[in-house]
Order: C-alpha cells, then structure tokens, then sequence
RNA sequence: UGUCCGAUGGUGUAACUGGCAACACGUCUGAUUUUGGUUCAGAAGAGUCCAGGUUCGAGCCCUGGUCGGACAACCA
C-alpha cells in the first residue's frame, strides 16, 4: 500500500494552480486555517521619522500592505515616535507622501506611537507594581559595564531590589520632572545572566527633556523601542507585525513585554526578514544622511539615492518599484539584488508607457545639401510603438539638422550600421542619406556633415524597396529645443560601497561620475513638457522632466538607459 | 567560550505534508524590426555548504561539522 505513493508525478497543472509562497504568506495560510485571532489579518508600516524612506522601506511597505490586500485584511502606519531628539516633522510629511506615491492607502489609520504614551505610561506601573520593573539610579557607563558581554553573564543592579512602593514613587517623579536627563531610569526585571543581551534588564523608560513633535511638553520620559513596539501592536491589534531580521534576538522581548499585559487569545505575532540590499548602493539611513548633509548629493531627493522620492525624481515609477519589490521575493538569508534587475523594471514599465521623442545630446551639424535651403517639411511620427493610442505627432525637418555625434564614425568596425564616409543611413521617419562630405576645423574635430537625401525614400509612403542597416535620430536644427540634460550613473564605483581600503569609509567609493551635467537639442514637441512626464529619447534611454525646469530652460533627468546589445558588443 | 538566524546556477526567489531542481534578472545565439529598443525562438549555467544517518527515494527529516549574518545604545 505504501507502494502507491511511490514515484508519483506532480502534473503540471497541479504546479500551475499553486502559485508559490514565501515564507510570511505560509505562516499567515496556517494561522487562517487555524483561525488564529478570529481568522483577521492586521498588518502595520512603523516608520521612525527620522530620515527619507528607501527602496529597502518600499519592499517592506510593499509586503506589509501587500499582504493585507491580499489577504482581505488592514495594513496601519504608525509613526514609531519614541525619541523626539531624533524625529522631525519634516520627515513625516516626505514619508507620508512617499507612501501614497507608491500606491498604498491606509485609509483612517494613520497612527503614532506617541498616541499611546498615557496608556504605556500605565502599563509602566502595571509592570513595577507586579515587580517586574524598576528604577535604576546609575548611570549609562555603570549600567552597560554591569550588562556583561555576549559571552559573559551580566550582574545585577545595586537598586534591582528596591521596593515596590519607592520605585513607583521614583517614576512618578520620572515623569513629573524632578530628575534631570539621565539621571535614572526604568528597567524592566528580567534575568541578567541571559545568553539574550536584550533580556538582561532592557530599559523601559527613561528621561529626555525634549519637547516631541506631537506631544509637546507634555512628557519628560519616553518609552523604549522594545517596550511601545510590541505594545502598540497589541493596541492596534495587530496579527502580524513585520519586521528586519535584526530585530529577530529582540523578539523574546516582545514577547516578553506582551505576556506582561496580554488578556484574552488575541496576540500579535513578530516575524522577521531578510532586508533589501542593492548593489553599488548605500541604504543605511545613517549613511544617507551623511551623504546628504556633507553635500556629496543635493538632498534627499537626489536622483542618485535609493530614497523614494529620489528615484520619483529620477524617473522611476510607482508601479515599476512595486513589480520590483514582487519580483525580489522574502525570505530570510541575506541577499544582494543586482540594480540591473531594479532597472529591468522601469524600463519595462516606461516602454509600455513612455512617449518616444527625438533628441540629440552630443550634437554635430548634418548639412543636406540637395533638400532646400528654407522648406521645412513635418513628418508624422508614432509616439509609442507599444500604445496605439498615444497617436502621431509631427517632427519638423529641414536642411540642417543635427545628429549624434557616435552615429559617425570615420573608419567603421564591422557590423557598424551607421553614418560614413559614403554610406548611408535612413534618418528616422525621414528619408536615406549619404555622407558625402566631412568638414572638419583645425583641430581635426568634425564639424559637420554633409549629405544627399534622396527624396524617393520618404518614410511612410511604401515605394522604398530601398533597406539600409540603420535608422538614426536627430532634430532639426532651426526648432530644434536647447535644453539641459543630467547624465545620472550609479553612485559608487564598487558593487559593495561598503568594502574599502584600510582606514578609508564608503564615501571613499562614490563615482566621481555619477553626474554629468550636458546641454542637448530636443524636438519641439517637448516644449511644455511638464516635472516628472516620463519620455523615451529613442535609441538612447528614458528620461524625466526634472522639477527644476523653467518656462526657458527645460531640464531632463536620465532614469535609464535603453538596453544597447551594440555598445555591450563593443566593450 | 554564549544566544538566535541563515546556506539552492553569476544574482534573487521557488520546489505544496520527502518523488532526481523551476521562475525571474543577467549572459550568449538566432529571427523580426524605420529605436542596435520592444517582441519572438533558443542556449549555456546549480545536482542544492560538508560528512554521516533514516528511507525504495532527501534540497526538504535526524546528527555532527563548516561558513556567513545578527545581538553587548538611556537608537529604531
């Protein structure tokens, strides 16, 4: 009878019925099977608002309200705003935008965890009331001096066993401000001689007179990470509350925290993964900020940094971050994903969307010199191959254009479809050319280029039996739109900013080229391009309309490159 | 002489309660193409960290190693 399960195919439709699972979706399917917490699904972002959010926040937002979604469940955000010497509203507002840019709602749910300081400060007492905290009079350097090493049991503090009344009366004046920063603390009663460093008497509470940006002066103590996080899930009700892998030591703590106050069946759950990673990226917030302040990039919406509303500005969309996000997939181990694969998917998705133009950024000047001298004839154009309903436009042509300087090349390799001597190229939705003359100064430089055309090979009119290997672009010269153009490359030259030679830190590795700034011809049609409309400059890349651009002076960032197999083979 | 976590092609993620490894990116061919883009067709690339064990059968289970990561803030 065993024999029966022996050698047992799975067919295929089999497969393709089971979309696979990470390993939160496997938790979360077992939980609703067993209807854990009545069968709801609670999910919660809780940013500290202390610096700009990341691509590495964006899977964590992506996850945690994706999941949600799928789930039929709710997804908070929570200000985790513990600390008021670190946290400024200006980071609320990007973080919040940032957020809704990307696609997420959380409808009423807007928390802090500031909102439940008066509830935490009650449950501080529960805690010292059933011995389970208690207030430690010495300060930082005795404290961790006594907390031992990983290796090395901690001991116990000379005021561990204070009474219950006195500690309750040390922390009412804690909170009423009789004690200057520092000067105690609230210590929660656990075991130092734990082989977890977090549960050797962690700190609950302690004492920073700082206004905080909501609560004002109201408080002059303020809970811990370890103490409000658990403890605001279990006020939100939270199920699962998602959080990096670092925080993985931390969670016998919360639990621990949780089992202080918990009443009924209902308990969040903590469950960590792996972060994000990019290559020849930088994602510590501490590490960004230090970009940010020494002025290596402009600000945090630089559109070299992996902070959301840098790559908005560079040109990223919300939906290439979120097709992003889902294709890196969660898991556990750590992992570097390779940035080709971040922009695989903008390129994806700006192909499907992008409206194609013309533009010429390292110009020289092509003469025609049978088209005449003052005719300027406009010719239809398709404005995205991959949207028939993006429609036609018209781009002028004339007799003195001008074209990219690499579509020229004097002595060709093999396979060089392009402008030569004598050869010819079709100009795109124009007509074929062929070089017939080079004019070039004293230094050698070309300086222009001249053809004929020949007026049988109109594009679009289907008498051309006529093939020629390459099309090129241009723009005629007399419409042509002057415009400035910032070449973004990745901002550091290793794949690990963080490998570097002895005594030297990340910033040792920044690109010094990761931005070129240039001036360029653009088709006139590009004329009222608005901030953040996204175009692909054909055969070059796509590109966006950055917010510093005036009514005279447009000025267009490069998200990516196109794909170019031709400049990959000549490398 | 600690605790916790992890280990699958170059990269990342899969493989449902064990049934000889799939998908995506990347790479390389070729076709199509008025973008050397897109699209399409195809290829190469791992035998799953190592050693044992259980089993008819192990990437999945067990034991022991190895390697990597996290943890000693009154940060989150």
């Amino acid at each position: 009878m065993e024999n029966s399960k022996i050698n047992k195919p799975k067919s295929s439709e089999e497969l393709k019925s089971k979309p696979s699972l990470n390993f939160i979706e496997l938790i979360i399917e077992e939980d609703l099977k067993n209807n854990k917490n009545e069968g709801r699904i609670h999910t919660r972002f809780p940013p500290e608002p202390n610096g700009y959010l990341h691509i590495g926040h964006a899977k964590s937002i992506c996850l945690n309200f994706g999941l949600a979604q799928k789930y039929n469940g709710l997804c908070n955000l929570r200000f985790d705003d513990t600390n008021p010497v670190k946290e400024e509203v200006e980071y609320i507002d990007s973080i919040i935008e940032d957020i809704k840019w990307l696609g997420f709602d959380w409808e009423d749910r807007l928390f802090y965890a500031s909102d439940y300081f008066d509830q935490l400060y009650e449950w501080a007492i529960k805690l010292i009331k059933n011995g389970k905290a208690y207030i430690d009079d010495q300060d930082v350097e005795a404290i961790g001096e006594q907390r031992g090493t990983p290796t090395k049991p901690g001991i116990n503090s000379p005021y561990r066993n204070r009474s219950i009344e006195e500690n309750l009366d040390l922390f009412k004046r804690m909170k009423n401000g009789d004690f200057a920063d520092g000067e105690k603390i609230l210590r929660a009663k656990i075991d130092m001689a734990s082989p977890n460093m977090h549960l050797r008497d962690p700190a609950v509470y302690r004492i920073k007179h700082a206004d905080h940006h909501r609560t004002g002066s109201k408080w002059c103590i303020y809970p811990m990470y370890d103490f409000a996080h658990g403890e605001s899930d279990y006020i939100e009700k939270i199920t699962h509350s998602i959080c990096t892998l670092e925080f993985e030591v931390h969670r016998p703590l919360y639990d621990w925290f949780l089992d202080q106050i918990i009443e009924g069946n209902y308990r969040p759950r903590q469950i960590e993964f792996a972060r994000l990673n990019l290559s020849y990226t930088i994602m510590s917030k501490r590490k960004l900020l230090e970009l940010v302040e020494e002025k290596h990039v402009s600000g945090w919406d630089d559109p070299r940094l992996p902070t959301i509303s840098g790559l908005r500005r560079r040109g990223y969309t919300p939906e290439s971050i979120r097709n992003f996000s889902d294709r890196i997939g969660i898991a556990k181990r750590n992992n570097i994903i390779d940035v080709a694969m971040l922009e695989h998917s903008v390129r994806e998705d700006l192909n499907k969307k992008a409206l194609r133009r013309m533009a010429v950024l390292d110009p020289v000047k092509l003469v025609i010199t049978n088209f005449p001298e003052d005719k300027t004839e406009y010719l239809e154009a398709v404005n995205n191959p991959e949207d028939e309903n993006a429609g036609k436009r018209k781009v002028p042509f004339s007799k003195e254009i001008y074209i990219e300087r690499s579509d020229f090349m004097e002595d060709p390799p093999r396979k060089f479809f392009r402008l030569s001597h004598g050869k010819e190229v079709r100009l795109r939705y124009a007509y074929i050319i062929k070089c017939e003359n080079v004019i070039k100064n004293n230094d050698g430089e070309i300086i222009e280029i001249q053809c004929t055309y020949d007026p049988e090979t109109k594009s679009g009119t289907g008498t051309t039996q006529r093939k020629v290997k390459g099309t090129i672009h241009y723009v005629s010269a007399k419409h042509a739109i002057k415009v400035e153009v910032r070449l973004y490359d990745r901002l550091f030259i290793n794949e690990n900013p963080d490998i570097t030679e002895d005594g030297k830190d990340f910033k040792s590795n920044i690109n010094p080229d990761s931005l070129k700034v240039i001036e360029g011809f653009v088709e006139p049609e590009l004329k009222n391009a608005k901030p953040l409309e996204h175009f692909q400059f054909e055969r070059q890349g796509y590109f966006c309309v950055d917010k510093d651009s005036t009514d005279n002076r447009l000025i267009f960032n490069r998200t990516v490159l196109l794909r170019d197999s031709w400049a990959k083979k000549n490398k």
